[in-house]
DNA sequence: ATGGGCATGTAAGTAGTTACATGATTTA
DNA sequence: TAAATCATGTAACTACTTACATGCCCAT
């Protein structure tokens, strides 16, 4: 019932009273880097929230602007909302879309972009140390749970380019990319066998057949 | 121009002619773990495909069943298409809002928020694992770039059972999260200065103005 | 006085999901 | 013979983006 973009509005309310415009920019700062909203979006979502009761505008302090804020209904609706099992969203990332039909495309233009995906990872990492340290600078009582959330970033940048740089020399080489996971005790057996390559037309499906 | 379901339907056909169920299962099987495709997309785009001469149906093999095959003017569209930037989706992660907005959670159900994550990303991992030993057994010429996409996805699940280990320690003691970076050589000047903490309302905006 | 940031909103279009309706073929 | 899988499509809806139109306030 409650959409995702108005259970993120609420969120964002619950820190504190906003106009719409502080919404989107608080969505942006602390909550960029997971999640995002448009204008297009939170507007239109702040009028079905007062509308159900949720929000309520204050007297406003300047013409053409209002404030917001939760009202009990509100808070306890985003409890609510906050308790369902959050909603995964469809994957579609364009570089491994790209990377998987690497074949079609030259290989300095696969190099640039893992290259790309590498520096982009790069950035968000200075960005989320900067968070860090205002963070931990600020302490506040949320500050444990925003720690987290910026771990997190952290985690998946590291990985990212750890990827792009195993991924980038394995092109350099021509070599196909080695199972890196952390090695326990494994010696795993190189045979090759005939290669077998049957040209594949109809039915695929090879792994899975169930799942969603 | 071409959209990206459009490209993901083109890429899958590029592999082989195949029917739109094929090429929702193909795109499930193999791309599954960074892209996602239904039939009330795959259909469509067929047809809208089909109308531009990019592929073309081969004569039905029975009935109520049609095969597509890309045209020459289909691959070059594709190759066109992917050497384009990659379109960036807008991140929506359900897990790290409610860890930021931890405070309004019960204990008890971040840890099993964070647990949850943890189980999907060591069941992916097992899932990748099966897909490398595959891809290793019967190695073709796009293996290579097969074997990265897959990389890519092991990196980010290490990522996630590491970010989930450390939260839920934390969870568990009631610490904050430490920097987990890999340590070099740093010695991070540890000076605090005066809390300042003033209530936050109107005029947030710190980290960044720009970018967007 | 002008440019940038604050502020609100809508309209048009695209993208995407979900559910349904239908039926053939294969396998247990 | 029943269930699963293969196969196609549409209709209704929800979500989301983008671009636009408007205007205030503040600093240079």
């Amino acid at each position: 019932m409650t959409s995702q973009t108005e259970i993120a509005v609420l969120a964002a309310l619950s820190l504190g009273p906003a106009t719409g415009y502080a919404v989107r920019a608080g969505i942006r700062d602390h909550l960029g880097m997971f999640w995002h909203e448009s204008f297009g979006q939170i507007y239109p979502a702040l009028a079905r929230l007062r509308a159900t009761g949720l929000v309520e505008a204050d007297a406003a302090e300047r013409p053409g602007s209002q404030t917001f804020h939760l009202t009990d209904a509100g808070r306890s609706a985003l409890v609510d909302a906050l308790r369902d099992e959050p909603a995964t969203q469809r994957p579609r990332n364009g570089v491994l879309l790209r990377v998987f039909f690497g074949s079609l495309l030259d290989h300095d233009q696969l190099i640039a972009l893992v290259s790309d995906a590498r520096e982009r990872a790069s950035a968000q990492l200075a960005d989320l140390a900067r968070a860090r340290a205002e963070s931990v600078a600020d302490p506040r009582p949320e500050s444990a749970y925003w720690l987290m959330t910026i771990s997190a970033g952290e985690h998946a940048a590291r990985a990212t380019i750890a990827w792009a740089d195993e991924t980038l020399a394995a092109l350099a080489s021509g070599d196909a990319v080695a199972d890196s996971a952390p090695r326990v005790a494994t010696d795993r057996a190189q045979s090759s066998g005939a290669p077998d390559s049957k040209p594949r037309s109809q039915s695929r499906a090879s792994t899975k057949t169930s799942s969603e």
